[in-house]
DNA sequence: CTTATAATTGAAAATGATTTTCAATATCAT
DNA sequence: ATGATATTGAAAATCATTTTCAATTATAAG
């Protein structure tokens, strides 16, 4: 469970632990898709149903900031957010159900390096998504 | 000059010329870098002070969906629009001077593919973006 | 060159997403 | 337990985008 170290994640960077975040967390960790705030808010709600939308806004910004989660960026809109990859991870995501994978971004190093040798940039950051059917929808 | 082919082309979809679009169209088709649609709404009023940025809204839609722009995702948002790459071209940004440059990305094909078999997925669509700093800016 | 038709326009209002403000409340160090 | 301070949720404000609608304009047909 991703949600302990979270938490415990937010409480060492000097952020108090509220039931509000608890609620919150505890959804995006368990969630193998991206959501948006308020597919957010209306999970966390079954567990904690005073939480406002606007708590799930900062409590997202915190765990962005934290690089637990990343925005995921989709041609229906870039407002959902999933659990962030690990250094060269990139997202793939299942135009059907929705699911995120990460995978393994490390092979492209090569190719960036030619591009910036052909274009002439110093290249600081890539962005790459993959998007398909997962095993269980294609 | 694209602007003269995208006019063009937004004829032969059954489209009609207006000074509205031309402005627009004129607008992006110059630049070299990503604009939103404000900045296209302001930097087109110069020629064509009456227009209204509902109708460069429309106008980017009716591009974008020719193929002739692209919506371009940055950290800071993802409103902007630039000209869009033919076939397998990707975008590299500047992220000082905001210097949109297209490069080939058909060697990314064998690497799309060992990720689809390491995931299971059949992989249908990918987007690829370099962020860095352009000869003149690094 | 007119004219008729249908697409296009811009203003205003509506919508949707996100942020700010603020007084009430809850967390946590002491 | 208590107090300082972070956090909360509601409401209002802001920003991006879409819809509605009556007036205007491009273009095909005469």
């Amino acid at each position: 469970m991703a949600t302990k170290s979270w938490l415990t994640q937010l409480q060492d960077n000097g952020y108090r632990l509220t039931t509000a975040r608890r609620a919150v967390v505890e959804i995006i960790a368990a969630s193998q898709r991206a959501l948006t705030p308020v597919e957010v808010y209306d999970a966390a709600r079954d567990q904690y149903p005073t939480l406002g939308l606007v708590t799930v806004y900062r409590t997202l910004e915190k765990l962005e900031e934290l690089g637990l989660i990343q925005r995921v960026h989709r041609p229906q809109g870039c407002q959902a957010f999933t659990t962030a990859g690990q250094g060269h991870q990139h997202l793939l995501l299942c135009s059907k159900c929705g699911r995120a994978t990460l995978f393994d971004g490390d092979d492209l190093d090569q190719f960036i390096q030619s591009v910036a040798r052909k274009t002439g940039y110093r290249i600081n950051e890539h962005w790459f998504q993959l998007f398909g059917l997962c095993e269980n929808c294609k």
